[in-house]
DNA sequence: AATATATGCAGGCAAATACCTGCGTAATTA
DNA sequence: TAATTACGCAGGTATTTGCCTGCATATATT
């Protein structure tokens, strides 16, 4: 997996909001996703493809239309690699900082 | 909390290292963040800026120096409130696509 | 006081990004 | 078959981003 292409995806505000949508009902078409986005089709068909290259979402094609998927495999990776090891030390390091500042006023 | 910030501050690699250096020893200096980043002081200073409005890493200066503690809060936030989303849907939605799949063939 | 160290601030520049318009193609429907 | 629908592809452009150089300021050391 390329954690880079993920966190990228990620960082826009519109394909936040895709995968919302998707979430909350599965396996849209374009059109149907264009339709809550206020851009233009081409632009959103430039976010799924940004989305689709870092794993996040999987299409397939019906006739003319393309369905398009969640995959929430990548999400669950950055989650265990990246997100959980800040969360262990969650206590520790806020007292980090906590004790720096006790440091100053003394 | 604001979670744009937040996803374009992790956008960047760089960004993400400096994340990575602060928690394997809280609480370094610009300087000693430097040492390992091969770009200039002020390119580093600028991630730090970014991930301080982020509100990923908090600064106390002592004397002429400035030290950088992680801030954990936001990052558990960010996954509270949406990776867990898609992780709790994990099965059925891999299961959407898996059925999709299945249709055509048939 | 003079020098060295640690950081701040301003501006410039090339590349990436996020929109857009215009046109082409494949699949359905009348 | 003709028209409609759903989507793909190729640029164009304004903005943002990430890096740099150059200079200024504040603290510490000799």
């Amino acid at each position: 997996m390329d954690d880079d292409k993920v966190f990228k995806a990620l960082a826009d505000p519109g394909r936040r909001m895709l995968l919302d949508r998707l979430c909350a009902r599965n396996g849209q078409t374009l059109g149907q996703l264009c339709e809550t986005m206020d851009m233009k089709r081409q632009s959103v068909t430039q976010h799924l493809g940004l989305l689709e290259e870092a794993n996040l979402i999987s299409t397939v094609r019906r006739g003319r239309e393309k369905l398009h998927f969640i995959n929430p495999v990548p999400l669950y990776e950055v989650y265990e690699r990246w997100i959980r090891k800040f969360e262990e030390g969650r206590l520790s390091l806020l007292h980090d900082l906590k004790r720096e500042l006790e440091r100053k006023k003394t």
